[in-house]
DNA sequence: GCCGTTTTCGGCCCGACTGTTTTCAGTCG
């Protein structure tokens, strides 16, 4: 029995259908690449339903059949399986690391190894360096040429960015893109109009009467550091970042259909055009269809209507049973945006934060908002000075004080308590008691057990005191995998004790994550949004948070802190047992 | 290889751009 995560086993899968499309396969590529897909976003532990429910459990992924589902099997019985083995002994060569160059494809790469013996990303770099790509039938002197300038890229960069890295660039180029003489609409596209949790590259488009001008703007913005491609109607550059950025020119009368296509995600887009050719109706970027007449364009709106859909929030364009939920007319209404009332999750001077409690609040109120959790770490975590039961008192004080001094604006005492190794909390249940809001989180022994890890917060979660589990899977992203845990017990555990779940929107952390809120919304566990902010400036992340939540299909009414101050406290003063 | 209001076989999303082509294949999104 081999311990293979979903992301080891995907990995293989797509490495499996590359090498079918080189070989020419017409469907099976497709097939394995979904499967890939779905693999590595499943919600659980493939090697534990394997082990649980056997060969047959696996076919509860989606896209997984009975053939990829013996592949499965053997990969996690013995580590490998035979049609991959087979293909990798037709074809020794590393087709994952090759294809993510850019220009570079299956087909390219099958004639490069068929023709000059490149196997992987040093051999191509070698050969193109060398000058023996250009002059390969099919293969010029710009295409060499293409391919030393990307092979440089991907050796300098890991590819996806955090979207809380990303969202304010995206934005700000949107903006620039509307202040353009002509510009009519500008949006920006894509996995960021989506939220999605990580972003590739960004997109834009624009409906104008003078293309030429909006594209020379765009090509020369202060973020850009060149431009890659350059057509009638779409412009590829490379910004400063490293991201590539497209733009697109459309039609004004079909905006709205150029927007539905490019927002994606793909995989929402295939089913969205299948249901529109049963229909007896075609959908690509220009519009909706019947033969050669125009049904629908101009808005998104109008594109979903003509299809007999409401009208799907991008968050929810994952292919996840948001159409399903659309043609029964259950799509939630999610939490908008600006909604949350409070931030729950704040550090000060006390502790490891930047600024003074005053310096905090002062930003929170500026930001709009009605209150915010002071929760300083507490004793545990002696390397930033955790709190005391006695300090703690302390800080009470000065809460009070300035709260005294403050109109409209409530500062809450918290704390961010350490859950020690066995379960049981940093501070005595008195010190607790005198708190307006509990967060308990995990800051050591990462490295227990699911069992045990799992054990320990519900340990936590029995204690009458802690109102909510702080950055529940411990992850901070591209730093610290998340520690073993059994996020379905949890969220149960969550829902019978009356605690709530943080989605930490710090842009490192998001955690929960989505697939989490959507379990947490599903079982009506209360969530809270909050930025675990240690700089006034980080304050700004809560609509991160909310667009976490927004794609876990979660509405105002699961998230406490969207409540107003009086409805907060109320929840919060009411035995955990009883809370609603 | 998967899947099903097209349902156990016959389909599988669609178009722009580039480079090397002389009519199109490959890549990308």
């Amino acid at each position: 029995m081999k311990r293979l995560s979903n992301a080891d086993i995907a990995r293989q899968l797509k490495e499996t259908g590359m090498l079918y499309a080189m070989l020419g396969e017409k469907f099976k590529p497709r097939a394995y690449e979904r499967a890939a897909e779905e693999t590595e976003a499943f919600g659980r532990d493939i090697a534990t339903l394997f082990e649980e429910k056997g060969e047959k459990g696996l076919k509860e992924i989606p896209g997984v059949g009975p053939g990829i589902a013996a592949h499965i099997a053997s990969l996690l019985e013995t580590g490998k399986f035979s049609e991959h083995e087979k293909l990798k002994k037709k074809l020794p060569i590393d087709v994952l690391g090759l294809t993510r160059v850019e220009h570079v494809g299956p087909k390219t790469a099958l004639l490069l190894y068929r023709k000059i013996g490149v196997k992987n990303v040093a051999d191509l770099e070698r050969a193109a360096k060398a000058g023996k790509i250009a002059g390969i039938p099919g293969l010029g002197k710009k295409t060499e040429e293409n391919i030393l300038k990307a092979v440089g890229f991907v050796r300098s960069d890991t590819g996806r960015k955090v979207l809380g890295h990303v969202l304010p660039l995206a934005l700000e180029i949107e903006a620039a893109l509307r202040k353009i003489p002509g510009v009519r609409h500008a949006a920006a596209a894509g996995s960021v109009r989506r939220r999605q949790e990580t972003i590739g590259d960004l997109d834009f488009l624009v409906t104008t009467s003078t293309p030429e001008a909006a594209m020379d703007e765009f090509a020369h913005h202060r973020e850009v550091a060149g431009t890659l491609e350059r057509g009638p109607t779409k412009l590829v550059v490379r910004l400063k970042n490293g991201m590539h950025a497209d733009l697109r020119v459309v039609e004004d009368a079909a905006f709205g259909a150029a927007l539905q296509y490019f927002t994606g995600s793909k995989d929402h887009n295939v089913q969205v055009r299948t249901m529109a050719i049963k229909k007896g109706l075609k959908l690509n970027e220009y519009g909706l269809w019947k033969g050669r007449t125009r049904v629908a364009a101009r808005t998104e709106e109008e594109v979903y209507r003509k299809l007999g859909l409401p009208y799907i929030e991008p968050e929810l364009r994952t292919a996840e049973g948001e159409i399903e939920a659309a043609k029964k007319r259950r799509l939630p209404k999610l939490v908008p945006y600006g909604s949350v009332r409070g931030d729950l999750q704040v550090q000060t001077s006390w502790t490891d934060g930047a600024a003074t409690i005053a310096e905090m609040a002062a930003e929170a109120k500026k930001l709009g908002l009605d209150y915010m959790a002071v929760t300083d770490h507490t004793k545990a975590l002696a390397m930033v000075g955790g709190l005391d039961e006695k300090r703690l008192a302390k800080q009470g004080k000065e809460i009070d004080a300035l709260n005294a001094t403050m109109k409209g604006f409530t500062v809450l005492k918290g704390a961010e308590c350490d859950i020690l190794k066995d379960g049981r909390m940093d501070l005595s249940d008195a010190a607790l008691a005198s708190l307006d809001f509990v967060g308990g989180s995990i800051h050591s022994h990462f490295n227990l057990p699911e069992e045990a890890q799992t054990a320990r917060v519900i340990a936590a979660m029995r204690n009458p005191h802690v109102d909510c589990i702080f950055h529940p899977t411990g992850r901070v992203i591209g730093q610290r995998p998340p520690y073993a845990i059994d996020m379905l017990a949890v969220l149960k555990a969550a829902k019978a004790t009356g605690t709530a779940m943080e989605i930490d929107a710090y842009p490192d952390r998001s955690d929960l994550r989505d697939e989490h809120v959507r379990m947490a919304v599903k079982l009506g566990v209360k969530l809270v949004i909050d930025t675990d902010a240690h700089h006034p400036s980080h304050l700004r992340y809560l609509d991160l948070g909310v667009a976490i939540a927004r794609r876990g299909w979660a509405e105002k009414k699961d998230v406490l802190n969207a409540r107003s101050l009086k409805d907060l406290m109320k929840w919060l003063k009411t035995p955990k047992k009883k809370r609603r």
